[in-house]
DNA sequence: AATGAATGAGCTTTCATTCAT
DNA sequence: GATGAATGAAAGCTCATTCAT
């Protein structure tokens, strides 16, 4: 990469960093681009080089964090090795309910401004070059599984990812009706349900 | 009620269902105090005499109508005659999902600003006068059954509801990942799985 | 007075008041009349019964309060007993500085507002039926005395009173450039510096 | 300095010029933002970005003018020749009050808004770059006199200033009690006086 | 590519005043 | 006389966006 070209990545990480801590603190209605620019320190013509508007940076944001969030939790997966479909699904759910509660503004940032749509999209482009097709790797894993067969696995996962996050943003952001640790045990069983219903 | 009642009244309806119309077709960050009081017919400074700002009157929207939609559903449920718990909360829900399908900017403008804590307050604290207090109606009627006992109902309602609202979203207004009669068999199952896990 | 007549006088009073407190804590221009008639407990209408605008209400209040400043202060001479001219004029200025020490808000308020022509009138021309021509009182006593005889008395009066009241604000409101009681012996020789001048 | 400088030094010299037009005419109550930009010929926004508010483009004007005021007199003074600390003083006291007579609405303004405190700062702290302390200029010209040594200076100054402009207020532009001709002979034996009080 | 001064539409909010009751 | 709901002009201020440099 170029000097030139690393002074552009600089730039534009600069602002995407600038406009989450912003968007977590303030939230977006009251983060203003004049907010975005002053603190990455650049100008304010400059954020229009990289982004259209202020919805577009959400959106590459989302897609980021909600990539990241994944990747966390499948890294971990894999050193807790194999593990029946049941048991991994689990797995991830608690690592990344974990990643929520040690990060509360992510998870009010994610929640506030995730639906199924963006996430799915999210997740199949990611913005950045490095990153991965994340939503085809865990539903191809999941089809190509020995132990069961599925049938309509993206309804079954649709289920699970909308039971988790709209459960989890009350109870752990404001522990209503419960704290998060009170909620697990019927959240776990839940989704276990729903994968039995979708197993052949 | 005097004419003059009446008419502060009128004004304040006038006022709430511009805001709703609005709301649900431009959304609440797209739509000013100037565009509510002019589909009102009303001055500016009138606003200010009912509500205190948009966030306010948005509020007793949301309060207002989840409480009819409630209603609604829970006054068919009535006429529909005794049956068991499972087949009431089935028939609850299918009834609200069908309001939806029929209105889906009012599932939008729902879905959008309704989260656990509000609506539970919303249908505890009813703006209007002639309101009641739904949720300790359904919750009360709940713990009373000859039928079945509950251990934790509160989370099995809280379950209940965010796996209903968050699905339905997207299901109702964009068929992703499959339309509302699609996921209703799957959603259904998954609600019956949820109420026996709380069967004492 | 009949029983409605007094009841307006109590308005009236009370709008004073208000307004007066008002004018004091958050100055004029932040005070609005929807402030005056809340703290007054009538209704908006009825301000505009008794005043004309907010600088009406103001000018009934330097008149009236001016007034009192000077009545007061003349009443303590008279218990002193007689004095000579120099003597009495300081006398008559230390009282006032008390009183402004005491209540500082009446000072600030005073003299955001006081000009000579403002003054002048609101002693002439009492709002209240029962003040006086404060003004003539003191002029005459001052031309009638056996003591003294003077050249340009309303020349002296003016000078007097403008050093006075331009040099207390800043002392005592805020100790610059030295405190009031620092500055008493300094004003105190010009005044009676002022004073000889106009002996014939 | 830049093409660019340059112009945004005539924006807000524009600015201050169309605000003291307004202030002086209409009072700064009357003078809103949008008069002054509109005067100016600039847009609204343009005014916030060179001051804060109203008050903060008030402060300027005066710091301005009230330091312009007396480098005239000063210069003034200069080209007069040396003479002695009394008819130094009243020198400048004649040039000054000489000015405010033939600019009546500056005296108006600088009146109106101008107390011990925001004068001294005003003189101390020139907004502009090429302005000057000037306060300390004329104090420390006062204290390295061959001629006369005083005590407490400051409170001198003080009083002079506040004697002065408290009283030419009313009498050159009201001509109340006297016209500022009449006036001068006092006033001058006056301000005679302090500075004699003042001489150890 | 980067800047940041300038824009001006448009926002929220206030408030003196009126007038039907 | 008293009320207070209603008005709507006008205020202060923000901010996304542009464009000459």
């Amino acid at each position: 990469m170029s000097k030139l070209e690393l002074n552009k990545k600089q730039k534009r990480d600069s602002l995407l960093e600038s406009a989450f801590s912003l968007f977590t603190s303030k939230g977006i209605n009251k983060t203003s681009i004049s907010d975005i620019v002053e603190k990455s320190g650049v100008a304010k013509g400059t954020f229009y080089l990289y982004f259209k508007d202020k919805y577009d940076i959400r959106n590459m944001l989302i897609a980021h964090k909600a990539s990241q969030l994944f990747r966390k939790a499948d890294m971990e997966l894999q050193k807790a090795g194999t593990m029946d479909i049941f048991d991994e699904i689990i797995f991830l759910t608690d690592n990344i309910l974990n990643q929520f509660c040690e990060n509360k503004s992510l998870l009010n940032f994610i929640s506030k401004n995730l639906s199924w749509g963006i996430f799915k999209t999210s997740l199949i482009n990611p913005s950045d070059d490095n990153e991965i097709d994340f939503y085809n790797i865990i539903y191809t894993r999941l089809l190509n599984r020995e132990d069961y067969k599925f049938k309509d696995p993206e309804i079954m996962l649709f289920m699970i990812i909308e039971l988790i996050s709209s459960t989890c943003y009350s109870a752990i952001l404001y522990s209503e009706p419960v704290s998060i640790d009170e909620l697990k045990p019927y959240l776990f069983d839940s989704i276990r349900d729903i994968i039995k219903r979708h197993i052949c």
